[in-house]
DNA sequence: ACCTGAACACCGTTCAAGT
DNA sequence: ACCTGAACACCGTTCAAGT
């Protein structure tokens, strides 16, 4: 609030006359930065799978060009009019409710998880020279991770696809056990 | 740390004896936590899939027995002994390093994820009383989720199962495509 | 070796007083 | 309608002084 207040050249109590206090203000942040996120719209060359693909990417960029307000985000509920779309997304490729609201509470857990892990410093990464928990030394983590190290911040998309796919390969394999509601649409 | 101190029945400087600052107590108490994880032992019954299971599974508890802490854990990389274990473990299972360290991170960045929604209210939950950001009505969401709500509270359970699962399937059909280092000791 | 009082440099927020 | 000074009830942390 003092902060904010000098970097606009007024003094802090004058914020309130614009915000209720601090906690609307961050709700205010957040709300505005999730105006951003869009679903991508049903073009028809996109299988519902790229579809999805595309909207969690868009997430996770989001989270990392803004890895401070990022953690707000993540503490609480994501009810925007993009995750109901996401939701309906799922519905008609064929999802039922509860099969395509578990399946967008994975994937958004899935990306959430993976923007944090991003932004805090991956577990097992090769460069430890940063604190982090332990309970090893760093000769024992070397011990495994030998000289050239094995996974770089370098490919941390593909990573993230990486997981994507797993999720949506378990998904396809899912829906082709119950029938599914449309004909699937995919190519 | 005043709080803590008068817990204590002490003055807040007293604890300056026995704790560098309130980082490191913070720290400490997440180490303290983490060492209550324990990557089941591989006992001959149970399939690498299993042991997975069931080291994700006690994280996910931990989280939900410690729900204060919890976001704590979630903003240092999670490199502890057990980590290391569990690459081990999926390297015995026939991934290579890398497919290792990647199955490794989607898991857990999964973990975190849902754990995380499960302490801060999930979206699109059908009990939206709480604020939770929005961009739509109350009525909107009603308007999707028809009176007797599709997924409860209830099963939070079978539904962090239900993504592990989806990753499951997601990495055996992968661990397919290449040949494994080790004969696939599945049953 | 451990505790304490006083003090410093911060917070968010209220409210009466100004324009 | 908006800003401000003074004030309140907090923080984490330092340090000299006590035992």
């Amino acid at each position: 609030m003092r902060r904010l207040g000098r970097e606009l050249g007024v003094e802090a109590m004058s914020l309130y006359n614009h915000v209720p206090n601090k906690e609307a203000l961050l709700n205010g942040m957040v709300e505005v930065l999730l105006e951003e996120l869009e679903v991508p719209a049903d073009a028809l060359e996109d299988s519902w799978e790229e579809r999805v693909r595309k909207a969690f990417r868009a997430y996770l960029q989001l989270a990392r060009a803004h890895p401070n307000v990022f953690p707000l985000f993540t503490m609480r509920p994501l009810n925007t009019v993009e995750s109901l779309k996401l939701f309906e997304l799922l519905r008609e490729a064929g999802f039922d409710i509860v099969s395509a609201l578990r399946a967008f509470r994975v994937l958004s857990s899935y990306t959430v998880g993976y923007a944090i892990a991003e932004i805090r410093g991956f577990a097992l990464e090769s460069d430890i020279s940063r604190p982090g928990v332990h309970g090893f030394s760093e000769v024992e983590l070397l011990r495994i991770f030998k000289s050239p190290p094995p996974l770089e911040k370098a490919d941390r998309d593909a990573e993230f696809e990486f997981g994507l796919t797993l999720i949506l390969v378990g998904l396809r394999e899912y829906k082709g056990r119950r029938p599914p509601r449309n004909p699937p649409e995919q190519a």
